[in-house]
DNA sequence: GGTATGCTCAACCATCCGGTTGACTATTGC
DNA sequence: GCAATAGTCAACCGGATGGTTGAGCATACC
């Protein structure tokens, strides 16, 4: 029940989309730590301000920003519900890539001269 | 030490985007089932064998499926590590919705006449 | 009041994406 | 051998993306 709720907030092409590109992640993993201004989080991805902006606005529309305006700074933060949705979706082929480990463990447990170094 | 392995896999920004288009997690989801040919991934898709083909070499770039040629039949497989990375991802931010749906379910206990049905 | 700061908006640009069609290759079955 | 089947490839097209610049608007500071 609680699940549905969680499915519901944004489709996910939208989401995935989102996530596809590695300066709207980092913003995202910086917001887990608190809440930033548009500016601090454009400050270290070599782009202008505006570009920092339009990033904020795809991250919004799929819900996983909410921006408040205090005064003349923009301050954002992390909504991590379609987040969940998105992990909800990879959780299905969780067993595909458990059974997958395992026979990687199960090839490196019968290596005769295994030292636990890789290659 | 596994971890390593499964991060280096594919970049992020290719597994998601691979992962932002409906048509491709349909495929992806078929194939959790069972090995097919691109023409029956296609099938149910309301799109032509050519498009359905440049899908599966979306998927196929970034990892996520493995083609072999059996004749004139191109039968396709599964191969769930990259997912595993994107999951690996989204994981960390696991702590964040916990807390939401925590917050949650603390306001659906203190509701006075509830009764389950969410609205 | 005037200027610097923080940010958005609109216009523009190059590139990517998702789809089509048409031509082609290779296998299968009669 | 010939036709049908299964796919790929290249060219094309419209719309989305990711970036820029320049203008504009509030707010903060002196």
């Amino acid at each position: 029940m609680l699940n549905y709720m969680v499915d519901q907030i944004a489709d996910m092409d939208a989401v995935f989309q989102a996530l596809a590109n590695g300066a709207r992640r980092n913003m995202l993993g910086r917001l887990a730590e608190t809440d930033l201004t548009v500016g601090q989080l454009a400050e270290p991805l070599a782009m202008t301000l505006a570009a920092a902006s339009k990033h904020i606005k795809v991250l919004e529309r799929v819900g996983l920003v909410r921006q408040t305006v205090s005064g003349r700074r923009h301050v954002c933060h992390l909504e991590p519900m379609p987040l969940a949705s998105a992990a909800a979706w990879l959780r299905f082929y969780e067993r595909h890539w458990d059974e997958r480990l395992d026979d990687l463990e199960l090839l490196f447990d019968s290596e005769p001269t295994g030292d636990g170094e890789v290659r």
